[in-house]
RNA sequence: GGUCGGUUUGCCGAGUGGCUAGGCGCUGGUCUGCAAAACCAGUUACAGCGGUUCGAAUCCGCUACCGACCUCCA
């Protein structure tokens, strides 16, 4: 089995060999939330596809360095907006302090990470902890000569810039189709040209985020922030930096041009983006207001919801997509990803009381080496999954009695579920944490023992009387051969 | 308007020049006192029109429709 994993950089349109500049180190960048709202479903999709992508090379052995940053400044509404800030706007109108807010969904932020079981990153920086380094990048830029300064505020000079420098390669576009297609807007008139955009801008009198420079009191253009802080805790040169498509241009090209311009070179060798989440067919996003949030599909508390939907089952839903595709929300594709991650996780209860026996009637090693192709193929979770599914019918023929397996195999069947369902995608049995959960399975169990009783003593009316109560409950008894096992709808 | 991408069976979604993706749903069956659940089996589609090819859903062209980006966005 080799350790080669393949991966689409979005810098060259192709799938590329993983190839780490300073193995088995990684370093690891994604552009993480805005905090000004809550998160929705799109943030999830972003936030898991890059855990993926960690907990993918952790599996290989690698030493990563994962960073995601907060963005608590500086995202400017628009450019017309002469320095309102979405931090500050949304500060205003709920007469808190910009940082009380930016802590407020922040932490919300992290309680949902932590409730799709996206790991921690290993260093999660803050724009606004980081202006020095973000002016120092400003000063770098100009004493190369591609910025300029104008009444406070400092532009990047892309004309300029693209004379000597590719503009536009990433997202591919050609600077002469920018120029002609960039909408004018007003309060640009600073600008040499449409296309700069803003390093450093200086703060309007009521705008109360801001900081000292030599050129103004201000705050930092928004592209500024993600070139700064990863060259800090990654190096000039890294491997892989992720995000949404939709910021693929201008933020990612912005950040190219910012660092080419600051440092001499580009930083990043692989470039990595994720679809979009759509809801009825077009992408689902803050600007459009069309969002479900995180908080909304764990309740079911949204119109759209026909029930509550647990984090695993989200996760699950997301995994189920390729991450460069996109993936359109409905309840009945979500009801199914429920319906299928409940298989997949009771086959690997079963797998625990299997026994082993002299041969195998199964190719394991050939599941397994189905299922590291998948991966190793561009993160490929959909074919993963579709490979583990086919394992599933094996284990139910295991616990049947229709199949047979060597302990040398159920060892390395045991193994596979555990690390990729478990550790690589992160999957876990959605867990009940009402702490009256405890006695009321107890009370059930009792309940179902004397249930139990009755039918042995083919009394079915009373088992009928008490299957019935449990239903009315909302509590679904299903019967075994010895037993039964129930679940609360 | 420009650039890029998509159109797959009831739904969600992979994929490849010739070989069943998978999940959900549905239908049938097994099990069961009955039911439910569970399990098993069945369920063969690739927008339209041309072209290349022994063979295309998969490659090329045109058409239609949809989306993303071009302004903050995961």
């Amino acid at each position: 089995m080799t350790n080669d994993l393949f991966i689409y950089n979005t810098l060259t349109r192709k799938k590329e060999k993983f190839e780490p500049i300073d193995p088995p180190f990684v370093g690891l960048y994604a552009c993480g939330p805005t905090v000004y709202g809550d998160a929705h479903l799109g943030h999830a999709r972003q936030a898991i596809t890059f855990d993926l992508l960690f907990r993918t090379l952790r599996y290989l052995d690698y030493r990563v360095r994962y960073v995601r940053n907060i963005t608590d400044v500086g995202h400017l509404e628009n450019d017309a907006d002469e320095g309102e800030d979405k931090i500050l706007k949304k500060a205003k109108l709920e007469s808190l302090e910009p940082m009380e807010v930016v802590q407020h969904f922040m932490n919300r932020y992290h309680e949902n990470m932590h409730d799709l079981n996206v790991l921690p990153p290993s260093i999660e920086p803050r724009a606004s902890g980081h202006i020095i380094e973000q002016q120092e990048l400003i000063r770098k830029i100009m004493e190369a000569g591609y910025a300029y300064e104008v009444n406070g505020s400092v532009y990047f000079d892309v004309n300029h810039y693209s004379k000597s420098h590719p503009y536009g390669q990433l997202s591919g576009r050609k600077i002469e189709d920018l120029i002609s297609n960039t909408r004018a807007l007003d309060g640009q008139s600073e600008k040499r040209n449409a296309l700069d955009f803003a390093l450093w801008k200086k703060a309007d009198p009521s705008h109360i985020m801001r900081w000292t420079s030599e050129w103004s009191e201000g705050y930092p253009g928004w592209h500024l922030e993600c070139s700064a802080m990863s060259t800090k805790y990654l190096g000039m040169q890294f491997d892989i930096h992720g995000g949404g498509m939709d910021l693929l241009f201008p933020h990612h090209e912005c950040e190219i041009a910012q660092n080419v311009a600051g440092y001499g070179k580009p930083s990043v060798k692989y470039w990595m983006h994720n679809n979009m989440i759509t809801i009825n067919g077009k992408k689902m996003g803050r600007s459009l207001g069309n969002f479900i949030t995180l908080d909304q599909f764990f309740s079911g508390d949204h119109q759209m919801l026909e029930q509550a939907y647990a984090p695993s089952t989200i996760r699950f839903f997301i995994l189920q997509a390729h991450y460069r595709s996109p993936l359109d929300f409905s309840n009945e594709a979500l009801q199914g990803s429920e319906k299928g991650l409940m298989r997949m996780l009771k086959a690997i209860e079963d797998l625990e009381p299997i026994i082993a026996a002299a041969s195998s009637s199964i190719d394991v090693d050939d599941l397994v080496s189905r299922c590291d192709k998948a991966m190793k193929d561009d993160m490929n979770t959909p074919v993963l999954i579709a490979h583990l599914f086919d394992g599933v019918k094996w284990i139910n023929g295991l616990s049947e009695g229709r199949h047979t397996i060597t302990s040398e195999d159920l060892e390395k069947l045991r193994s596979l579920y555990h690390d990729y369902v478990y550790s690589v995608l992160g999957l876990s049995r959605p867990e009940a944490s009402d702490p009256a959960e405890g006695i009321t399975s107890d009370l059930v169990e009792m309940i179902l023992q004397l249930r139990t009783d009755a039918k042995s003593n083919r009394d079915f009316d009373t088992a009928d009387r008490i299957r019935d109560g449990l239903t009315t409950l909302g509590i679904t008894v299903k019967d075994r051969k010895d037993g039964a096992d129930w679940e609360i709808n």
